[in-house]
DNA sequence: CTACTTGGGTAGAGTACACCATAGTGTAC
């Protein structure tokens, strides 16, 4: 059985190679756009493979079908083989390198015959790349950082990543019945955005016995004293043992950390007979500190009621706000989306696809806006729900929206958000951010650095000065919850919080599963203490509507 | 290569920017 991304990472490396190779770039996007229309599929591709229907999917055609077809019934593709003959495995790994493509990777491995990305960086440091035609200094020097950055990233996993390994570590320890308890611990219980291990405590009687038994769950496993450790996975998992509730519990409490945190509190001081964690804070005289928020920033927050631990859940969520529809970027209408909003209990709802200016993303014009206004109130009604015409508004490199103030009337919710140039120096990102806060019809900052985790660094800006203007402005700050974003990061929450800004939590969803990538964005907001009445997605309809009007007259009725 | 329209053939995202080179290409959004 074939997993679905396993078959859109197939057409992705197809499309790559025959970049790579020079061929007619439509045939190439065609590839590619075949995976992209696959994994935004939601339905069962593997019946319309089998009845030979997948053309019905719009972006996959006779070839591509044919492709995937043959992947499902053998987990292999001949078109794959043929187009990959005499080209070493590692250069595939090089189209994963930022600021370089195919085509110049064609060009340099023509010119200087390496063979994976650590000859690449060997002919960096030598200086040949350099004495390539159509190569610089520059490039050089760029290269051997991003290429240095990869190996660094490669040790950490995204949360969404993470959780899923994990999930599947703790049913096989659960499932193999050696265990009276089985709890995750370290970085993942600390909701972190980026996990480097996975930790697990357990609880069983007889530890050495046990120990040897839980070795053999597992291909690559050693023991280290009272742990474990597996590496079976992209990233190694610790296992610890207990072989009483004290010690669980002590265990769970040191291995959760952070180490920071730890040293901070004299960690040594745990007492010997446990039957909780809360037990260990009331010994040395310290209030309970939620697992999640367990790390060195805790202890920089000043104000006393900002180390509570947060209220946000799910079900405090009414609004689902700056989510894509088909209309853009998205995979689905606003109608399924609201209606699958509706299911997981928002109330109310502000369609925000992109903007003119976003052409790559097939942003909405005037025009379309227009229309797209008629729909919102006719799902509205249809859906008896509320449905606000918002926008994701393109920040322009002089910080004016992409709307002229006259058309910005015709919405009722605004995010604004950096799509473009990235490279402009901090006093000019920063500037230029401020002025969309304070421009009146502006209700929130979209993905406000505009970093991807493990790939892409934010942009150069000074985040505090932006978040004063917000707080200035009441201009809420977006925690955009997509694993890959998590931005605003949860260590600038507290500042942010000290100055009393509101705040957006939202997946940014383009698809009807991506609404529930929500919980990320809660497990990091959850880090940093966040308070639902910070959040404006928290607000009822009536206590949105007022936020929607705070400055400027909305006419939705 | 796919979608669309038509029954064989055509169009297909646009733009800014860095870089190397001194006009043009590749990459990324």
């Amino acid at each position: 059985m074939s997993e679905k991304s396993e078959i859109v990472d197939l057409l992705e490396s197809i499309a790559s190679i025959l970049e790579f190779k020079g061929e007619n770039p439509f045939k190439i996007s065609a590839f590619r756009n075949a995976g992209n229309a696959l994994r935004r599929y939601e339905g069962d591709y593997e019946a319309l493979a089998a009845e030979g229907k997948l053309n019905e999917i719009k972006g996959i055609g006779k070839e591509t079908g044919r492709v995937i077809t043959e992947f499902i019934r053998t987990g292999d593709s001949t078109l794959y083989k043929e187009i990959i003959t005499g080209i070493p495995p590692g250069v595939l790994d090089m189209f994963s390198i930022r600021g370089i493509g195919p085509k110049k990777i064609s060009v340099l491995y023509n010119e200087l015959k390496f063979e994976s990305v650590n000859g690449l960086a060997e002919a960096c440091r030598k200086g040949e790349l350099a004495k390539v035609k159509g190569f610089g200094e520059k490039t050089q020097a760029k290269l051997l950082e991003e290429i240095s950055k990869m190996e660094y990233n490669r040790q950490f996993v995204l949360m969404h990543q993470a959780e899923r390994l994990s999930d599947k570590v703790r049913d096989i320890l659960k499932s193999s019945g050696f265990f009276d308890e089985v709890s995750v611990s370290g970085e993942i219980r600390r909701n972190m955005e980026v996990v480097k291990e996975l930790k697990f405590v357990v609880f069983c009687a007889g530890i050495s016995e046990t120990v040897a038994k839980t070795i053999s769950l597992f291909v690559n496993a050693i023991s280290e004293g009272e742990k474990i450790v597996v590496r079976d996975f992209s990233i190694p998992v610790y296992i610890h043992f207990s072989e009483s509730q004290s010690s669980f519990v002590k265990q769970l409490f040191l291995t959760t950390g952070s180490e920071e945190f730890l040293k901070n509190i004299k960690a040594t001081e745990v007492p010997e007979k446990l039957e909780e964690e809360k037990e260990i804070f009331s010994h040395i005289k310290m209030e309970f500190v939620a697992p999640e928020m367990r790390e060195k920033e805790y202890f920089d927050i000043t104000a006393k009621e900002l180390r509570k631990s947060s209220d946000l859940e799910q079900e405090k969520l009414n609004g689902l706000l700056h989510f894509h529809t088909s209309a853009s970027d998205g995979n689905n209408s606003l109608e399924e989306m609201a209606g699958y909003g509706i299911t997981k209990g928002y109330s109310y709802f502000a369609v925000c696809d992109h903007s003119k200016n976003a052409a790559y993303a097939n942003g909405l014009n005037e025009e379309r806006i227009l229309k797209q206004k008629e729909l919102t109130r006719a799902v509205s009604e249809k859906l008896k729900t509320k449905v606000y015409q918002g926008i994701e508004c393109d920040i322009l490199t002089d910080g004016a929206l992409d709307f002229s103030d006259d058309f910005l009337t015709v919405f009722d919710f605004i995010v604004a958000s950096v799509h473009s140039q990235f490279n402009l120096s901090e006093n000019d990102m920063t500037a230029r951010i401020i002025r969309a806060v304070e421009n009146p019809f502006t209700d929130a900052i979209g993905h406000p650095t505009g970093r991807l985790l493990l790939a892409r660094d934010g942009y150069k800006v000074n985040i505090k000065k932006i978040i004063d203007a917000c707080a200035a402005n009441s201009v809420a700050i977006e925690i955009n919850a997509n694993p890959h974003r998590l931005d605003l990061d949860w260590r600038n929450v507290f500042y942010a919080r000290e100055k009393g800004a509101f705040f957006t939590i939202n997946a940014d969803a383009h698809s009807l599963s991506d609404i529930d990538l929500t919980r990320y964005g809660l497990a990091v907001a959850r880090k940093a203490g966040l308070q639902s009445s910070e959040v404006i997605n928290c607000f009822s309809n009536e206590e949105f509507y007022k936020f929607l009007n705070r400055k400027v007259k909305r006419i939705y009725k």
